[in-house]
DNA sequence: TGTTTACGGTACGCCAGCGTACGGACTTTG
DNA sequence: CAAAGTCCGTACGCTGGCGTACCGTAAACA
């Protein structure tokens, strides 16, 4: 791990003519999209649309959270920073989501850095604004609070996979995950991003993305990964990817 | 790790005389002590006075949360479960918080197991009658949903602990997380239970803990465990703790 | 076009921790 | 008091993964 995480470059974020909640951008992020119409149309009017290139820092660890998103397209990694700069993803976000979580509790900082790892776009919203929104939309503010529980079972699952499971198990997970939230079948990203996702090196992503390859179950060149097996992948993963996903699916029912 | 953690056994709470809230029992819990006094009286009212043998199951994975433990003393972990039996500890909880998170989004079931880890006692409650009571006291509310985020800042910082930090400082991260939430010194743990916590074998935890020992940090024979020298445990252990302790305080003035 | 950079394959020595197992000391129970 | 159980120390072989380093090739850039 020669390089450190520090080496994820700040991008200022285009903000897209036309981003004045009057349309032109198609809202396809899932917690929006099931609001009533009413209440996720107040939103967007609120917000702005912005591209988000890879490596886009989102949240900065101890920063003050300025402002909250709702992702469209692309994926972000929740990670915790320690102090040699080296860092490990605890979540992964998509469309499904949204970042800015501790926001909703009215905390205003967080101890966690969340970087865009697959580019994307997304709505940005200011962090009074949605406070403001939470307090008048109590199904926003509910459906907010689900969403920061399911990031926590996220947590939880990866603190004991990090602690029992290994590398190869890992890598499948986090591929099916990301898949999950991208969709399409295509993974756009590096061996050596992947390496830091997962907290190991990047020879051992080479040696594990190897085998994987080998038995056919995922194919890559230069930083575009496919998922070619998705059925064995899931039988190479560990059970962490299963038992999320079950639980994940029991408080969507539940919530109804 | 020879012994799974089925070992655990079920044990009966007797709900002790004199717990119809008409006290005979003072009120630790710090959550309940921080709410104004005719709130938590309701509170109190609602809930039985339980005592918490050590292992005592409070939550069981992926079954129904049927109600919420405030605690009064003891210590509880909160665990993930692989299926082949093994679990490890994703989060702590004292008297400074509660037990039975996913309640508070409306969610009814966890994933995760909640054991008490040292003995104590605290206060019940139905999960009906409290979720009643948050929409009653939008302040109760507001405190369930701040500790749920330092749970889940516990297990992001946890996640990433596991990772790359060895057994040594794990458990003296883990010895002092303990310290701060049960108060005194001491804590009856045998290393066999430490071992789970840790997620590791018993025999590692008897290698670091006598380390530990042989620096004066620790003091411990069969299950009591004693700190010895605070500081230098503090030193001897990864920058987790430090971390962790460091945003608890950074919330804690941001939400006055 | 040639040069630089990014990406991925491979290798080598090394070690923390695993699984397992045995034994000694203390404690509880009958 | 003996027997059974609990707790802890220690040891041994083994391996997944670490740190590091070097090299080939593909892509980006000047």
């Amino acid at each position: 791990m020669s390089e450190t995480i520090s080496a994820f470059r700040r991008v200022k974020l285009p903000v897209q003519a036309g981003s004045d909640g009057s349309d032109g951008h198609p809202v396809e992020n899932l917690i929006l999209g099931a609001l009533p119409r009413a209440m996720s149309q107040k939103i967007v009017q609120k917000s702005q649309f912005v591209s988000l290139p890879i490596h886009t820092v989102l949240n900065e660890a101890d920063a003050p959270i300025q402002q909250l998103y709702f992702l469209n397209s692309g994926l972000a990694s929740i990670l915790s920073v320690l102090r040699n700069g080296k860092s490990v993803e605890v979540g992964l976000t998509g469309k499904e989501g949204f970042v800015g979580i501790p926001i909703v509790a009215g905390f205003k900082t967080s101890p966690t850095r969340v970087i865009m790892q697959i580019e994307g776009n997304g709505l940005r919203i200011g962090a009074k604004e949605i406070a403001a929104l939470m307090n008048e939309y109590s199904a926003l503010e509910k459906s907010l609070q689900r969403y920061s529980q399911e990031v926590t079972l996220q947590a939880s699952q990866i603190a004991a996979c990090n602690r029992v499971h290994e590398v190869n198990q890992r890598l499948a997970r986090w591929l099916l995950m990301s898949q999950d939230r991208i969709g399409g079948n295509s993974v756009p990203l590096t061996q050596e991003f992947l390496a830091h996702m997962l907290g190991t090196r990047r020879a051992s992503v080479t040696v594990a993305a190897g085998a994987l390859q080998r038995d056919g179950l995922i194919s890559y060149v230069r930083g575009q990964l496919k998922i070619e097996d998705r059925a064995r992948l899931e039988a190479a993963s560990c059970e962490c990817y299963a038992t999320l996903n079950r639980q994940l699916q029991t408080w969507k029912s539940e919530s109804k």
